[in-house]
DNA sequence: TGGGCTCCATACGGGTCCGTATTGACAGAG
DNA sequence: CTCTGTCAATACGGACCCGTATGGAGCCCA
C-alpha cells in the first residue's frame, strides 16, 4: 500500500522482466529470452530492459545464479532428515517447485538443463550441482545405482511434463516407487 | 571406387548438410541449424544448400521426418520377441543409435526431445511416438508404474549424457536394473 | 513551482540470418 | 570439343535482434 505500485501502474519491476524471462525460458528455450520479443510480451519498449539489466547477458546469468542458489539451498537442508524423510521432502519440494516454475516465479529444473545441453558455460554450472545432488542421493540411500535410477526417473520426467502437462501426476507415482525400493518398509531387503 | 567422390572433391551431397545438420541440432539445438552457419562449417557458401533443399523448414523436417522412421521401425520390430529377448534388443540398439547420432548419422533421441520442448509441432510428434513407446513398454512387462519409471529414467539419462560423456555407462546400469526387476530371473514374483 | 529521480519511448547503426536471382566452374555424354 | 546437367559463388533486399544515445513523462520533495 505505502510504497507499491497501484494496479493501474504500467510501470514494471525488474522481476517482471524476470519472471516473463523465467517463462520464456521454460517455454520457448534460451533463444527465446531475447529483449524485444520480451518487451512485445510485457507491452514496453526495450528502453526500460535497459534500465534494469545491463544486457541481454545479464538477463541471463541472473536466470542461471538464482537457480543456483535454490538448487544450493535444497541439496544443504537435506543433509539433516533421516532417509525416508528426506525422500518425502524432496518429492513434495521438487513438485512445489515446478509449479512455481510454471508460474513464473521460479527457475525451472527442467529448463536450465534443457539450456545446459546447448551452452557449455550453463552445462559446467548445472553439471556442478548435479554432481552434489547426485553424491547427496547415493549417500542418502547406500544404494548408488538404484539411487541414479530415480535420478534420472526424475529428470526424464520433467521432460515429458514440458511437453504432457497431464503427465504431472506420474512425480507420485515415482515417489512412491523410490519409498518402495530405496527405503523397503519393515520387510527386510533380501541377503 | 566407381561413381563415388574422390577424397579431394569438395562437392557435397544432400546427406553432408544432414551429417551437419544432426550435429549441430544434437550439441546446440534447433536455433544452430541455420543456413549460413552450416555452410561456414562445411567450407562453402549458402549457395549450395539451396541447391539441395527448399529452404531451411525443408531441412528441419527432414531431420524430424527420418527420426519418426526410425523410432517407428523400432517399436514395430519389438512385438516380436518375449519380454526378456525385448528388453536386451531395446537396450542394445538404443546404444547403438546413441553411438551413431554422436557421429551425425543418425537422428538423436535427446535432440529431438529436446527440441519438442521449444516447438509445438515437433511436441505434438515426438509425444505420438512417446505414446506408442509407452504402451509396448507396458504391455510388454504387465507392470505399468515400473515400466513407466524406467522409461522416464531413460531420458533422464539421456538428458545428462549429452553434457556428460561419460556417464554413457549408465545405460548398462539401466537396463540391468530394468531386467531384475521387470523381469525377474528365475525367483518367483512375490505375492 | 521547479528541480531531481525513476522509468520508458524513440531513433539509430551494426550485425546476423533468410531466401532469391544470377553467374560461374566443372564433369561427363555425344 | 561442345553441350548439358550438377553443384557452388556472389550479390542483393528484407527481416529481426542488439546495444546506445537522447529525449520525454510523471512523481516526490523542497
Amino acid at each position: 500500500m505505502e510504497h507499491g505500485r497501484a494496479a493501474t501502474d504500467t510501470r514494471l519491476t525488474r522481476d517482471d522482466w524476470l519472471r516473463a524471462a523465467r517463462l520464456a525460458l521454460l517455454h520457448a528455450g534460451p533463444e527465446a529470452v531475447a529483449v524485444e520479443p520480451l518487451a512485445r510480451d510485457l507491452r514496453v519498449t526495450k528502453g526500460s530492459f535497459y534500465w534494469h539489466f545491463r544486457d541481454r547477458g545479464d538477463l541471463l546469468e541472473t536466470l542461471l545464479a538464482e537457480w543456483e542458489v535454490e538448487t544450493a539451498l535444497l541439496t544443504k537442508a537435506l543433509r539433516t532428515a533421516d532417509l525416508r524423510e528426506a525422500l518425502v521432502m524432496i518429492s513434495e519440494e521438487l513438485d512445489r517447485r515446478n509449479v512455481a516454475s510454471e508460474r513464473g516465479e521460479s527457475p525451472s529444473d527442467a529448463a536450465i538443463f534443457a539450456w545446459a545441453a546447448v551452452d557449455p558455460e550453463v552445462a559446467r554450472r548445472a553439471n556442478k550441482a548435479e554432481r552434489e545432488r547426485m553424491r547427496l542421493l547415493r549417500d542418502l540411500t547406500g544404494q548408488p545405482e538404484l539411487a541414479d535410477l530415480f535420478y534420472y526417473a526424475y529428470h526424464g520426467f520433467l521432460l515429458r511434463r514440458r511437453r504432457v502437462p497431464s503427465a504431472a501426476g506420474d512425480l507420485a507415482i515415482i515417489s512412491r516407487l523410490g519409498l518402495a525400493l530405496l527405503a523397503p518398509p519393515a520387510r527386510p531387503q533380501h541377503k
